[in-house]
DNA sequence: GTATCATGGATATAAATTATCCGGATATAC
DNA sequence: GTATATCCGGATAATTTATATCCATGATAC
């Protein structure tokens, strides 16, 4: 099991979009340089993204992405939910209810797998932990950790191709 | 990000190799048949747990698998660590260091990324509750919430394919 | 009007998953 | 001892998913 490489680019993506001052945005162009990834794959994170809503796209020159909502409301899991679709790791296929089982009606079944539902309790763990955690919250972190030498850089490489 | 099938399948199998009763094995064959699903797939699947030390294989006429260990010692990440290898979901690629970054001295980079940081802690939350669950728990469940035509209909199989 | 940018469909390539095959080793039944 | 049933592990094939690119379209700034 494992997430694509979407994901870590989205996040990233996201993160650095929160750190954008009111009304400024970066091209999808700009992102792919910032962290070296095919421009027009990474396109395909935005654009899903921007279908879930977590980001605005403005076309044309001058154009780009934004948040679409305060970054204090926007969280790690809604971030990935938009890239990979939201749907569980685990999909239970019944296989209890094969061979010999295959004759008992239904109705018997009407508890769900145990099995199944250990995993979407592992799994609702998980998802609680990152809903937990919004793009602010990141963005604070970073803020007090990493290093000025790195946070300049960036600051002033957004500069330099923010619209 | 999904989980192999696989990993459905092992837990099953695990399950029913729990509920057997001391020096009992079910061939993979059978476990195939039980589940419906491809035996020579499935014996890679057992091979794993074979490997991991989770159940014991014996090979020839009337040989076939068990528990290695008591069912209470076996967490069902065990089992699906032995199938998926226990490495973790998000893989950072450090695209943090790229682009303007990619001048900065590595010794900059001296705290890990704090998004990779997030979906580890996440995975976390995720493996704590996978391995505070073991075999033997879900055992009791079954004994508890499975209606007594589904447990009848197993145990009978079984019986006929126990040796 | 032209250059820049996002969109979304189509397509191509790479990788992982799923599945099968087979020769070899081992233990049991007869 | 021989035949049978079983696990092992490497090789290979088929299928599905992930990754990546291409291009036609429409929107926006200048």
């Amino acid at each position: 099991m494992r997430h694509g490489n979407r994901v870590e680019w989205a996040l990233h993506c996201a993160l650095t979009l929160a750190g954008l001052g009111k009304g400024q945005r970066l091209s999808g162009a700009a992102l792919a340089e910032l962290y070296e990834v095919p421009p027009q794959y990474l396109a395909k994170a935005l654009q899903s993204m921007a279908t879930a809503g977590l980001v605005d796209s403005v076309p044309g020159r001058a154009g780009g992405y934004c948040l679409a909502r305060a970054a204090s409301s926007i969280s790690l899991l809604d971030v990935i939910d938009a890239i990979e679709g939201g749907e569980p790791a685990f999909r239970c296929q019944e296989i209890r209810r094969r061979g010999p089982c295959s004759r008992i009606k239904s109705r018997h079944f009407v508890k769900p797998c145990l099995l199944a539902e250990a995993m979407h309790r592992a799994e609702s763990a998980w998802r609680r932990e990152l809903s937990g955690l919004t793009l602010a919250d990141v963005l604070a972190d970073v803020a007090r950790e990493v290093p000025a030498v790195i946070r300049d850089a960036l600051v002033e490489w957004t500069s330099s191709r923010v619209t």
